[in-house]
DNA sequence: TGTACATCAGTGAACGCGCGTTCACTGATGTAC
DNA sequence: TGTACATCAGTGAACGCGCGTTCACTGATGTAC
């Protein structure tokens, strides 16, 4: 619509108004699904309630999606995808920065239910799923080995006691699993009890950096 | 049966043979009810699928629970005992055998898909449900508080620089979220990736303990 | 010990209900001339 | 530009199915005398 139909005129369109409509219910049926998988649990969410919430019928999503489960799976692959952005956005020249930004993450996810909740669902769900469980171990090292990467630039200049006790490799894997466990505690015993800087002071503290973070 | 017929014809019987069987099929159905709420998790478990598990009919399920949901949070309750027996039982006076029990836990949940798999369905549980949250979180924080007495007594003469880095109570919460992230991970990347001993390593590089385990 | 009655753990068919999926249909958009 | 036809995103009633729960019933166990 405020597309600029006038500009268009030449050529093919750019897309054409109703592949523009079939593309923006996609995302309508995305997000619902991300809202009701999360809140429900794949199982129980219903199809009807997620065209209900994207404002479409349940025929709709069966022109977009071939099932209940290849919706589902189209959201895994659309949340990975936000996870590296997510990812990469942390990483600051400024360690400190890195850090800092470290620890607003595990906070915005722990403190978003559906965030929060998606990701322990897909974890179940993949566990339940082998052949789906390839696809996530693929992300998560595909994460890992980014983080690594980022690492390695400092390692060789790291605590000898630090690189004699774990290789960097391990150290991403630790940092990870912190980082995971950490959300999950945060959203059970509450945000006092588990603040969300904890993650960087014993990441710190385990590299035996120095904390700047308070001066 | 075996249970010694002729002496408990004294006074009133220990426990008769009616009590007996119905306490065995109680039994009987809380393992059906781990087996299957693990593997196909809370929503899609049935509870047709679990009284055939567990070797009665459907009404049977009813005689003891008043729904789903109750046999669901009468499982919870045994689990979260039998976690409390696992946490004892890994405490050791010699502080390198209790690493080693704590990394043996960490294999033994991670190996094991129902234990895994149960885990995080109860997070889910709770997450979803704020009236069985608190319940899941006094768990939690009485584990912690039990861990923390046990760490205190060493806590005292720790490095100064562990000890300004973090309190004592953050340092079980943080063991705890890497202990929980851990297993996730290692579900998903698998035994190679993700060792058991990486657990004590970590903590013990955390807390500047030498490594004696490879001696 | 033996008999008559009471209790109650366990049974399984039946119920009402909500689910995932299908499909004949609609009408706006796209295309050909 | 205008018209006739083709395409196809979106609709929603209908389907078959499996679910959680109920309840009249059974028979072994318990109790009273």
């Amino acid at each position: 619509m405020t597309q600029g139909d006038e500009a268009t005129r030449t050529a093919r369109p750019p897309l054409g108004r109703r592949a523009a409509t079939k593309a923006r219910t996609r995302e309508a049926l995305l997000d619902a699904a991300r809202r009701v998988f999360a809140e429900r649990g794949y199982g129980p969410a219903s199809v009807e309630e997620i065209a209900r919430t994207a404002g479409v019928s349940v025929g709709s999503v069966y022109v977009h999606f071939a099932s209940k489960e290849a919706l589902f799976t189209a959201l895994v692959e659309a949340q990975t995808s936000a996870d590296v952005s997510a990812m990469t956005a942390v990483v600051h020249d400024d360690p400190d920065e890195t850090f800092a930004a470290l620890d607003r993450l595990v906070g915005d996810i722990a403190d978003s239910r559906e965030e929060a909740l998606l990701d322990a669902e897909i974890w179940l769900y993949a566990v339940r799923h082998p052949e789906f469980a390839d696809r996530l171990a693929e992300h998560e090292v595909r994460m890992a080995r980014f983080a690594n990467e980022r690492l390695s630039h400092d390692w060789d200049a790291m605590d000898p006691a630090v690189r004699s006790a774990v290789r960097d490799d391990e150290f991403v894997i630790a940092a990870a699993a912190f980082f995971h466990g950490l959300i999950r505690l945060r959203r059970v015993l509450g945000e006092e009890a588990v603040p969300t800087d904890l993650y960087s002071r014993v990441l710190k503290l385990l590299l035996r950096l120095p904390d700047r973070s308070t001066e």
